[in-house]
DNA sequence: GCAGGCTCTAAGCGCTTGCTCACCTTCGGG
DNA sequence: CCCGAAGGTGAGCAAGCGCTTAGAGCCTGC
């Protein structure tokens, strides 16, 4: 087992007590409380269907408070989806960083990633599916997070076939659909469903490798 | 090679002239130009960031002339949602009632049904991302449909079990995960990219058979 | 040749939206 | 003990929303 990001493989946020805590780097509190129900509203009904009276609501608050912590309503969304993509790309990057073998860092990758998008699926599908809804200059600024993020999997596919690990005839196109494959659970997942986030990883983790481990 | 659908295993919409006619049930003339520049629309904006009079004026129309076809707003996205996962379904369920092996029989619904969503990327994007929208009646009806779809799934992973073609621990889990990975190209799928949707389908293809396939 | 239905438009209604502004409260420092 | 900054509110503005209505144009059948 590699230990790439410090702490026994973590992949929640923590602090040092052990208490999860996200959205933690947030603050005044206000500003918090806000950023957090802008995050239930838009995963529940999208960006464009959310009002701020709904998000000010959420958070017990006047749809004026708002506007003392955020400019404007994109740039909440702005905030949630710079550090939902800074923190999916730690993920990534911190696998493909790892000590092991191609196989052995690929699996940790697709287990961390997808378990991230089921456990945290709120935030996820804000962050994966509200692109759109973004300024040209802030998407521009995550379309940036995302290339890399597509660039940390491509190292690993690229090591493994290049230690004789993997049989990947198509690198770009395999990278890209690993990398749906587990932004896609975000969609699906239900926190009432049969499965644990720990169990749909282990699940995804077995298929991608199965995808491209050289057949003996 | 079956002939579910009449004419040759085809995925597309066409006439007997070999004529490709997407939406060619939707009568009269206006009523259809209408559902385009709305499937348009939703497709580049989504359903909420959507305008009424965006898509009369996409449709050369004035505003109120939608309400002459549509009653709502909401009846055009589920007209489009309807007679997109009847087409959905209908691909998975030639390819699932088809001759040959599991393996084969796989191969062609994944091809076909990943083809379908980057040919049709505008279409699919509204179909498979949009349902949220609906109401709740209509959503019931159209969540009925992918439960079919996903049984399409199924019943090739079951079949190639049971044949020793593949090896497939979690038969549920794993038809969600190929029928996710097929779905999610609507999304990233981009007309002026490198790949073709015929690329697309045989490398997914090749990727999901190399899932399920036993190791000999 | 005109009655009646169908399709479409110009105008606009009632409402909600993102956002602002004048004002109020709270509170640490001189 | 008062002060000014910071954080909060109630009321409301301009714009845009989904949708309706009155009536014009144009076919079709008798």
């Amino acid at each position: 087992m590699s230990a790439a990001d410090g702490t026994a493989g973590q992949t929640t946020d923590e602090t040092a007590d052990g208490v999860d805590k996200p959205w933690g780097e947030v603050t005044p509190e206000a500003a918090r409380k806000l950023l957090v129900a802008a995050v239930e509203a838009f995963a529940e009904r999208g960006y464009h269907a959310t009002t701020t009276r709904d998000i000010a609501g959420r958070a017990g608050m006047s749809p004026a408070a708002l506007y003392i912590h955020y400019k404007t309503k994109e740039e909440l969304l702005h905030r949630i989806s710079r550090i939902g993509h800074d923190k999916a790309l730690k993920i990534l990057q911190a696998a493909a960083d790892g000590s092991g073998t191609a196989a052995e860092r690929l699996d940790g990758a697709v287990r961390s990633f997808v378990r991230w998008h089921a456990e945290r699926h709120t935030t996820a599908r804000v962050v994966q599916y509200e692109l759109d809804a973004l300024s040209e200059e802030h998407r521009t600024e995550i379309v940036e997070l995302r290339r890399r993020s597509d660039a940390a999997v491509r190292r690993i596919l690229n090591d493994g076939v290049k230690a004789g690990e993997f049989d990947v005839p198509d690198v770009p196109g395999t990278t890209l659909a690993v990398l749906s494959l587990c932004i896609d659970v975000a969609r699906w997942f239900n926190a009432q469903g049969r499965r644990t986030p720990d169990e749909v990883g282990a699940l995804y983790a077995d298929l991608v490798l199965r995808m491209v481990t050289a057949q003996k």
